[in-house]
DNA sequence: CTGAAAGCGCTTACAG
DNA sequence: CTGAAAGCGCTTACAG
């Protein structure tokens, strides 16, 4: 491995020459020729570790995620990658596994790696992490949870519950079961249900039941054979897509048609619930396009400009197959 | 933030001492308590950077993944997150976004990093592969192919085509269409492929024919369209369980019901086969302790120590109810 | 525009 | 077991 004085003396320049070309510095282009000339030659990459060690900053964006194996994650940190990617900056990705205590670590961990902005994709913000926060002195954006103490980014979690709402009453349901999840996590847990509470107050005719799923597939199926054990809705509407996957396989087992004898929709857009059978109604979220908007921010913040405390990503209505017309 | 000379000092030694302490070096008891209250106290933590740049050397494990939005590439990254993180190590993620290019380059700029070791998830290995590896100079393990040229972990993709085969054959199907990938994927495209060929041998007078589909679910319903388009086999076997989803969706919006009117088979063991309905018959494949073993692998590769050049990682028929009993 | 020098925070022989 | 010294490969004032 060439170093930064092969290149200096190669070139007949001193290493601080080498240096400010490399950082652009002011350089006459006579030696700016030469320096690049041997660089090429040499194949020359600076070493990180002494840049950073000696900048004391470095271009890496820390990701802490609660798990990898969700299509939301997957997209955001994909949209996170490239944006990252066209600014020259490098993301590291944490896993968390959903275990809370590695979340923490994680943040500080990721503090000694020195990254210069961190991105927390935690599904609940509890005060450790804000000490964690704290603690690491380093910028920080929350994506799809919000918190006064934090710059976030969210998805638009009640216009999307009140959007789905809307729908499904001028559809004509009126005994609607709710199918959501923990309140722990506010966006999915409460307010995609404060969303479609909204919706509700144009129809006071409407009976209402309020159930919780896990947001896992296999949870959702048991707690949709409880549910339909207990009640006959017209319509489950999940606080998810994986949810409502749970929920037509639950209705199938039982040889309840789907939408005829009973209505299903969901909440993410996930690529899957296009190709179901029936094809799912459900509200998609931009994820990829609020993770290129999520590292777009915490760069911003890393240069110390202003952002909004608060950034919302939109969401759109897809209306499919899995709801019935009652009109 | 503190740092060793910090420590050192109030800790009344030399510096030299708490890098050893650090290390695990000889340190007595006596000073080695004074040490570790001092640390405690301060919170400190020793700069990484200038850790890597002195010992030229890190433990920071590379993986390159084709996609992040692939269940196979989840599970075994979540698989290689745990192994490491008992060992130690940390993981650096770099996603390609299926693009050949940003692959070399990645191994490129992952090596810049210094990472110690590298695990290429590639679908494909091309030339430049193998020279960017060789550039690199440091321990590659490639997992989900293989290449004589570059330690392998590999799924039993042989064994699975043959498994399922079998299985479909003694079910008494003897019009199938296999549904496959491109052969440029020589795991999936190829060596599954030929584990069905296998079990054909014994079964003369079976009828085949050959198809071919992309990855993704959309893909996969318009190529089972237009098979069945030409063709009424009674059986579709599907090279990936993504795919066994496209021709379900297929299937059903032709009014074709699974399996009585057309059986289908997949190859993963994903999630989601589990509650389709019918819930699909498949090979699963251990992605996640493919993963951990991965991890295993590299760190021994990264030691000295000698590993066998192509490691194989088993499957297992899961048979469920998409495919029809035809004795 | 350019170079010499100091120093980032560690680790590792080398003496003792 | 312990300390002083050198040095990893850079960047950044400071002179010139």
């Amino acid at each position: 491995m060439k170093t930064i004085i092969d290149i200096a003396k190669a070139a007949g320049v001193a290493k601080s020459t080498v240096s400010r070309y490399l950082n652009g510095g002011p350089v006459s282009d006579e030696t700016k020729e030469k320096i690049e000339l041997v660089i090429k030659k040499y194949h020359y990459v600076p070493n990180t570790f002494a840049q950073s060690l000696k900048a004391k900053k470095t271009s890496i964006i820390g990701a802490i995620v609660p798990r990898l194996d969700s299509f939301a994650t997957s997209q955001t940190l994909m949209g996170i990658d490239d944006e990252l990617r066209i600014r020259q900056h490098q993301l590291l990705i944490s896993n968390a596994s959903q275990n809370l205590d590695r979340e923490i670590e994680a943040i500080y961990e990721l503090a000694r790696q020195k990254i210069s902005g961190l991105l927390l994709l935690a599904a609940q913000v509890t005060d450790r992490h804000l000490k964690a926060v704290k603690d690491c002195g380093i910028p920080v954006l929350l994506v799809g949870q919000r918190h006064t103490a934090i710059h976030s980014l969210i998805h638009d979690d009640f216009r999307a519950g009140h959007l789905m709402g809307r729908h499904v009453l001028e559809k004509g349901h009126r005994r609607i079961a709710y199918l959501g999840v923990t309140e722990r996590d506010i966006a999915v847990g409460v307010r995609r249900k404060e969303g479609f509470n909204e919706a509700l107050k144009e129809y006071p005719d409407c009976q209402v039941r309020y159930y919780e799923s896990g947001f896992g597939m296999n949870e959702a199926v048991m707690a949709a054979e409880a549910l339909l054990e207990e009640w006959k809705p017209t319509l489950i509407m999940c606080a998810t897509d994986n949810i409502a996957l749970g929920v037509m396989k639950a209705a199938l087992v039982r040889r309840i048609s789907i939408p005829s004898g009973l209505s299903v929709t969901g909440f993410g857009g996930y690529d899957i619930t296009e190709i179901t059978h029936p094809a799912l109604t459900t509200v998609q979220f931009h994820y990829r396009q609020a993770g290129s908007l999520a590292a777009e921010s915490i760069i911003s913040l890393v240069n110390g400009e202003t952002v909004d405390m608060i950034t919302t990503s939109g969401c759109r209505l897809i209306e499919r197959e899995s709801v019935d017309n009652l009109q």
